[in-house]
DNA sequence: TTGAAAGCGCTAACAA
DNA sequence: TTGTTAGCGCTTTCAA
């Protein structure tokens, strides 16, 4: 059937073939596919042709019929909690960077830090075959661990360690990042504290592991503010004024679990005429971009997300390439920034 | 546990198949793909059998041969500046939600506002064969509308308004939200004024409209401190610095090209002494989370990036779903919001 | 250097 | 309700 009778009802989906591009240049369909993924298994002369009669007819390759032939799809597939949330985009950035540049498509969604969703879009995900996937996080549902032990291609878990990955991981301690927290404000001379913690399961454990800490060193328990939704400047000024109203006293050091919130102590703490950090002392999480820009500058502790995302999408690339996985477990670290705020 | 792949240079791809599913269920492989997309159309009891050899297999059915028979990929491609601005990954959360929950898939890329990457960009998403594409903006090259409409599936181009979209737009008018804010401030008194700006072509746009409008209604004409790269909190305090340093006025109001700026200038009027709004007046642009909750609150230009993607991923389900698009251009207005910075 | 033949795993008619 | 027969547009042998 040489003609295809144009049904408007249905995407067309690109009517040129390779066949059609075949015929333009006057070889066959095969030539015409060597001409354009192995142009130096052909002669000059062809390749010429061909790439004619693709200009001219504006010819796009459809890559689902050559992912179907070759079991290569050149897709990656990335989970992520939110697309909204900079730490994970910009992390999500530095990753395409690199694996787009290996000629890898990726495919995003976001799971809400939620078991279910994750699963269903690992599912969707895994149905388009892709060559590898990225997942955020480290504590997966049985079934999702199934389908991508059954895929059998490379998985890299990321923002998080574990001793046990589905296939590598590459992240840090959240648990030391509290710690290093709950130190660094001993140290500094802060007796009280409290935390303000919002969103994931994650930064629970950072809460949990600085209040203990904290809790041990100095002798006192710090109060604790906690959100359900995720974090915000307004959260962060809601917060204080809470913490305010519960009698928390003067000289107190806040351990924030983002630094939306913690910038919110640093504008509530401003409109209420309390001095930073004489009066409240903040440490943020995440060294966003702004923090080195507030008033005062907000100590935070850095995780450098370009490096996450380009450690992780080496790790893929590099298993392409055909290497074994040498390390399966990378941890990142951290580091504690001091600027003013604390 | 970690776990290996047979042989990570050519994935598997997943080794069960609906033909396996169909040995194992004692039906044909057909049977099996009517039992997985039109459940109604087999007995109860044949449904069960496929239902339980699925689940015993952990079989996951490859979009990608589905695509290829039936011409339909469930895929809707994305194309925008910055995954990590807020108000693109804003709009896309909005439009996956309600793109994914009709069942497609989305693939992301970023262009940052760069015509060539714009290019490659469409032209490898194309090759997947998406369904529906979404582009960012409404000035593209001449490759880019040819495939486009080569490619004859819907496209929506949002975040700007032209007369001649490739298909349908959804978005407002740039210019019109800087006649509204010089508009805004003339009547709330400010003779003088200056602009920042950062970011692509549209905030440019923005900026020229206010400096014509306000200076034509004022006599003044308005101070303007532009950056190449995007916009932050660094570079906002950085500019108000650099204007009071070219001697403005006080009383002035500043445009900022967006809210992130425009916050810059509240921190460095505060760590500078500096009232707000009475020795310096600021608009921003854009009506991001924090804008409601800084010290003061800051005037913005609200576009309501949920009701975009919104608009524009029911504008692409409408046309699947067999609709005509009834209209081409879709204007979704914007909003002066007045806080207390301006 | 090029071509012919055989699938990749599915959906879409059409029959039974 | 189920099965049969053809492809979808490529890549991959194997020949020429």
């Amino acid at each position: 059937m040489a003609f295809r009778p144009a049904d408007p009802r249905k995407p067309r989906h690109g009517g040129v073939t390779m066949a059609d591009i075949g015929r333009l240049a006057g070889v066959t369909q095969v030539t015409v596919s060597r001409a354009l993924s192995t142009p130096e298994k052909v002669s000059a002369e062809t390749l010429e042709r061909v790439r004619n009669a693709v200009r001219q007819t504006g010819y796009v390759p459809n890559a689902l019929a050559g992912a179907l032939a070759s079991s290569k799809s050149n897709l990656v597939s990335a989970l992520v909690p939110s697309i909204t949330n900079v730490v994970y985009s910009s992390m999500l950035h530095a990753f395409s960077e690199i694996v787009r540049g290996r000629g890898y498509q990726i495919m995003v969604s976001e799971t809400g830090a939620d078991a279910e969703r994750e699963e269903q879009a690992i599912a969707a995900h895994l149905s388009r075959r892709p060559d590898a996937v990225l997942l955020t996080g480290v504590k997966h549902g049985p079934a999702v661990r199934r389908m991508l032990v059954n895929a059998a291609i490379p998985v890299v878990e990321i923002w998080d360690l574990t001793d046990t990955p589905i296939d590598c991981c590459v992240g840090f301690s959240h648990a030391e990042t509290g710690h290093a927290a709950a130190d660094f404000a001993i140290e500094a001379g802060y007796r009280q504290a409290a935390t303000i913690t919002a969103g994931d399961e994650r930064a629970r454990r950072r809460r949990d592991a600085f209040t203990a800490r904290f809790g041990k060193l100095s002798g006192t328990v710090p109060l604790a503010v906690d959100f359900d939704h995720s974090a915000s400047l307004g959260s962060g000024r809601q917060a204080l004024a809470q913490l305010l109203e519960q009698g928390a006293p003067k000289g107190m050091v806040i351990f924030c679990s983002s630094d939306q919130s913690a910038q919110g102590v640093l504008v509530e703490a401003a409109a209420r005429g309390l001095s930073v950090p004489g009066d409240i002392a903040v440490i943020g999480f995440g060294d966003q971009e702004f923090a080195a820009s507030t008033e005062p500058g907000l100590t935070s502790i850095r995780i450098d997300r370009h490096v996450l995302g380009s450690v992780a999408a080496n790790a893929l690339v590099d298993r392409f390439a055909g290497a074994e996985a040498p390390e399966t477990v990378h941890d990142i670290g951290f580091e504690l920034i001091r600027r003013g705020s604390a």
